[in-house]
DNA sequence: GTCCTTTCTTAAGATATCTTAATTCTTTCC
DNA sequence: GGAAAGAATTAAGATATCTTAAGAAAGGAC
């Protein structure tokens, strides 16, 4: 388990032996099971999680009702809810697990604390954020323009292990497709 | 000009003056007329912009020839064509001044070793990353799900500062809206 | 001030996607 | 192993948005 997280470290900068466990020491192992909540919907979320195992889902609740996906996360993947992580405000994500998923998880003052103590990690949070900005931009630049169908071949070429494991009507949330017409698209090709 | 991104830094960490010295003695002051490009699609992006004065966007050109614009960008704002920045890639991406001009330019290399000799430029950009995905994500989650007429009243009445300076059929392109489906919306309402 | 380019508007017909509602298939639980 | 709950499919009609094409308005250059 902390070789995982280890091995996530130093793809990003060397960390010695004392900052590593330093950093562990911070950290709490949680399970949940499936369908289970590491976040609600108005909860401030005060933890940052690194997935070991397991499926996550962020999802809101739109003015009408129904859940909107807007990420997945699964293995080697840190997640909270960011906006309400760092300004301290209630959070209109939700983080659900989709399988049964254990974490380790930190508070954010833990993290502040060890920002501090360990000026590596800022370099190393600094290159996560700019991978995860890639991303988040690709997607936002990909996605938006793509046809209904398109979007979904792509995500299920892209991205097969999110493809098998999530339920469909899941995936069309994600996708910003109805289940209805999703299941349409699929018939037809 | 130095006092300006002095001010922008200082919000996110302390800075001595010797650091700050270093900093901006990498600096470059450049400027850009309307309709100049700091960046072409398919180039490099080896430089990362402070915005001093001016308004630029970020686009690209779709399978079927048109430009969709992905961002714009202004005063005290940072940019670049961040996958190609990173990872040394062509950029599929091109920034181009909507507006005369003036930004402050840093070469990859440059901000590398600004990193190492001031570890609290990490903490700095660690921490403009982290509000640059809740921007992204907040667009992302908010637009993706409104209607076109509700994305565009979003934006004029979010961002008025960008929606005065900005051309229409741009703000079509940036809100995925055909320029004749907007005039059509404004029309009705 | 006029010409040329750029930007914005209008309208008609085409199409992708959604809505609703009913039906079937699959999984979970006792 | 059967009932209940959850997930996926099908189809018909409704609607938002795009396409194309043309003309009007605005802005910049000489």
């Amino acid at each position: 388990m902390k070789q995982q997280l280890e091995d996530y470290f130093q793809r990003y900068a060397k960390l010695t032996g004392a900052e590593l466990d330093e950093i562990t020491s911070r950290l709490t192992i949680e399970k949940f099971s499936k369908r289970a909540y590491l976040l609600r919907q108005g909860q401030i979320c005060k933890h940052y999680y690194f997935i070991l195992h397991g499926l996550v889902r962020l999802f809101y609740i739109d003015s009408k009702g129904h859940e909107q996906i807007t990420q997945f996360a699964i293995e080697n993947w840190w997640v909270t809810s960011l906006e309400s992580f760092i300004k301290v405000t209630p959070s209109y994500l939700a983080i659900q697990a989709i399988e049964d998923t254990s974490v380790y998880l930190i508070r954010k003052s833990d993290l502040e604390e060890l920002y501090e103590k360990i000026p590596s990690l800022n370099k190393i949070f600094r290159r996560i954020y700019e991978n995860m900005l890639i991303a988040s931009q690709r997607r936002a630049n990909l996605y938006v323009k793509l046809s209904s169908r398109d979007r979904y071949y792509h995500f299920v070429t892209h991205q097969p292990d999110f493809a098998q494991r999530v339920p469909q009507y899941m995936i069309a949330s994600y996708l910003e497709i109805t289940p209805e017409y999703l299941s349409e698209l699929r018939r037809k090709k």
